[in-house]
DNA sequence: CAGTATCCTCGAGGATACTG
DNA sequence: CAGTATCCTCGAGGATACTG
């Protein structure tokens, strides 16, 4: 076994490591719920489209609700779990319109629906509150590591 | 073409919507720099690895930095752009310990440096500063989604 | 040690046709 | 409309051997 097995990034990879479940949940987030809206935004096969959607309702990250009877038709709704990858979502674009935007396309912003004000997705440390970035953070209860 | 096409998240899917890449990456992040070290800690195999890291640093994610002459070895840094991957693999690793974490082994806490305290990854309002969730998160200059 | 070169296999991906 | 079924192809992935 190594570190790639049983660590939680690697746990969420297989949700989400995936070009195609990925673009599914943002569709999802976008207000995308049904089959053909997503497969058409997508432009995805059908069978990868169901193929993606069933592994995203097995990891509980959406759920099917009919939203219509004779025949019954389901649309895909986030979870809890789902809407808590929102924060993933948002650090993904965040990072893309920074970093790796098209220069000809304007960025996609998000903004607090209330406040009609961007939002942005940062690490902070629980106590001080201060925006952490990768220097100032650490692994806990570990020997600083060595290697 | 699609809305797959041509936004900051298909952008950065390119760069991390995949499984070994976003592996690599994490290990650079927890300190391992060198071939040896992360083929040995993922159990990549090698070809594997030489293609994630030329990706990589194609993306400018990574920068290779000799580390020895004679003959030259080099080894894997962070950019200023793969640093600032930093909150997407810390929003990834707390999304997975909190929904799909293996119950039988500790979560992997971050913490600040400074104040040895856990760090958290949040999605805030620039305006009010309020943490936010999906539900209060929307998408700018755009007619308000309706389907 | 840090790769490169080769080879093989399996399965993801896509296209197309079909169905309750 | 929301899938399921089939079929095909290509290339990712892995193993192994080799090299400056």
């Amino acid at each position: 076994m190594t570190a790639a097995d049983n660590d939680s990034i690697s746990a969420a990879v297989e949700v989400i490591g995936d070009r195609w479940s990925l673009l599914v949940l943002r569709g999802v987030f976008r207000g995308l719920h049904r089959f053909g809206e997503l497969r058409d935004d997508l432009g995805i096969a059908s069978n990868l489209l169901t193929d993606r959607l069933g592994r995203l309702v097995n990891y509980e990250v959406l759920e099917k609700v009919p939203y219509q009877h004779r025949p019954v038709r389901y649309e895909y709704r986030l979870t809890e779990s789902g809407r808590a990858l929102s924060p993933v979502l948002v650090a993904i674009m965040q990072w893309g319109d920074s970093y790796r935007q098209d220069p000809t396309s304007a960025p996609m912003t998000l903004v607090h629906a209330q406040c009609n004000a961007p939002v942005e997705n940062i690490t902070r440390c629980t106590q001080c509150n201060e925006v952490l970035d990768a220097q100032h953070i650490r692994r806990a209860d570990h020997r600083t590591s060595t290697t």
